[in-house]
DNA sequence: CATTTTGTTGTAATGATTATATTAATGTAA
DNA sequence: TTACATTAATATAATCATTACAACAAAATG
């Protein structure tokens, strides 16, 4: 994924305003790269500002994926789960150990019927199963 | 899909016994395609059996995802949609007339990075974008 | 038949997300 | 600078999908 070195020249240079919370909830996603869900950013965030609110999460990932710096990971139907890496990829899930792991595919020898004439605009593809590690230990 | 001529036999063939509400939701779901949500079968199916609950619907959704005989489509994250069609196939979700169509892809061709030596039990696709018939109206 | 198991239902609880209203911070025109 | 307007952050309450639980009904068993 791409190289940001400066969090608040990246989100003015998308059209926002780099308050405090945006900054911090943005170096948190572009740091861990475990796709956490509101839950997990709250946990974590509020230890470091106290006062930190789920709903000022909620609006500030809302904002991120409008601006397109943040996509949804939807591989689980009972939460969701943010990226800060928009590159196209995809994701898999561990049912042992419940890690997501990112992958890369390749959408140009994508064969797909039935689509002709359709504007595909995003695409996403989950898998699940057993991970190399858990194979190995279980 | 699968051709289902005696939905009774279907499901105890799958380990299901065959109530007349179990009946009546396999039945809606496997004549219309439509990837319906819980809400669109209650409302279908509450005209017909008035005395039907949500929480019927919830728990014979579940016991048929866990017998396989309904996947569910995680397309939107706000909307969890059932599917009898358990075949491997992709959906496509138009954003202007929010329909939902099913392709074909090829899984075999599919070419993956980075997850050698993964079991993988589960694929899901989705695509968004414009069908064809929005496409051309608009 | 009596007893046990399974299925259905209604109500209440949960948990994630959103709406609303208030407050705080920031920007801008005199 | 002050005054006013805009944007951001927050707390609280509301909503909505889903689940838990308990009561009741049906069916299977013997
Ligand atoms: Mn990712
Ligand atoms: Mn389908
Ligand atoms: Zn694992
Ligand atoms: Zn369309």
């Amino acid at each position: 994924m791409k190289n940001i070195t400066n969090i608040p020249y990246y989100l003015k240079s998308n059209d926002i305003k780099p308050s405090f919370q945006r900054m911090k909830i943005f170096d948190y996603l572009y740091k861990n790269k475990n796709h956490p869900t509101v839950e997990m950013i709250y946990k974590e965030l509020s230890g470091i500002i106290p006062t930190l609110s789920k709903t000022t999460i909620y609006n500030t990932l809302k904002l991120f994926v409008k601006k397109n710096i943040v996509i949804i990971v939807n591989i689980e139907d009972n939460e969701t789960r943010y990226d800060a890496d928009v590159s196209t990829h995809g994701h898999f899930k561990c049912i042992k150990c419940k890690e997501i792991y990112d992958f890369l595919f390749d959408t140009e020898n994508l064969k797909i019927q039935n689509l002709k004439g359709f504007q595909k605009d995003k695409i996403d593809l989950y898998i699940k199963g057993i991970c190399k590690e858990c194979l190995f230990s279980g």
